[in-house]
DNA sequence: AATAAATTTTTAGAATTCAAACAAAATATT
DNA sequence: AATATTTTGTTTGAATTCTAAAAATTTATT
């Protein structure tokens, strides 16, 4: 039986997932203290229309590994921030794409430097070595658990 | 500037805790499919409370890296489902000291078992160097944030 | 064309998390 | 002893996540 006593020693603190919990509680104090007002989960979604404008929500529940319900409701509250704008597609009827406002492309230079900072303080005395394995690692279970 | 690489890369996967969120999604799915109905936060109270019963909410805090008012409504619904009981504290009157119902013992051995198939699910294919190496990183993570 | 099935989004309610404020009790200070 | 500070736990409201169900539209099938 493979890799028995990491699974009994750190069982609990990977599940409930410490380490990424204290990535967010930081980012979203490190975002408060410099005035920037919206959550990580709202910031999450920024990210991926700084990427690339103009997804549907289905694709920004792909993008984010949220649920529809979540997408809905965090669009919503985007769009009372004005932060973004749901524009009906021409071809399917069905369909929302999520646009970014003028306020919301200016987010993004500070929020970046400020998630690059946080991602510094946590991983000081970590090697790149480290992270990469710890990168595979992560991935690998994503990959493992994704669907369903 | 070390780490640079890696951390425009996989930054926002890090930091939103994809990989955990999978694995808590995947414990909360197999938990259900075998019937029990408890949420994987009331599951990790209750797992430090198999460890040490009798333990005070502060404690609770500190273990399951949560504050106050999130334990005091764990508590609040585990003891709607009769698995935890609060008993005030003889020596210090503002503390509830929490302690396990018949149930909630005999939740102990299924729980685990499926909490240790979910992480063989989960580490297929990792190797267990790996292993050892993430949970370095994930803990330094960890020790480097904690504090506030 | 009519019907069935699938896709996209929304709604509703319960559980959790967070910030902020509060109350009660213990400890420290004067 | 009286007062101030700290510690422990609760309350409230907003935000997020999940399940389950529904509505609207598109695609597939007959």
């Amino acid at each position: 039986m493979p890799n028995n006593q990491f699974r009994k020693g750190e069982l609990y603190s990977f599940i409930t997932g410490k380490a990424s919990t204290a990535i967010a509680r930081r980012l979203q104090k490190n975002f408060k203290q410099s005035g920037l007002d919206i959550t990580i989960e709202q910031w999450s979604v920024l990210y991926h229309l700084w990427k690339q404008e103009g997804q549907s929500q289905q694709q920004l529940c792909d993008a984010t590994f949220r649920d529809k319900p979540s997408i809905t409701r965090l669009v919503d509250n985007l769009e009372k921030l004005k932060l973004v704008k749901r524009v009906p597609s021409k071809e399917d009827r069905r369909i929302n794409l999520i646009y970014l406002t003028k306020e919301a492309i200016q987010l993004q230079e500070k929020s970046m430097e400020l998630a690059n900072q946080t991602l510094n303080e946590a991983l000081l005395g970590v090697t790149n070595g480290q992270i990469e394995i710890a990168k595979e690692v992560l991935h690998t279970v994503y990959e493992n658990l994704k669907t369903l």
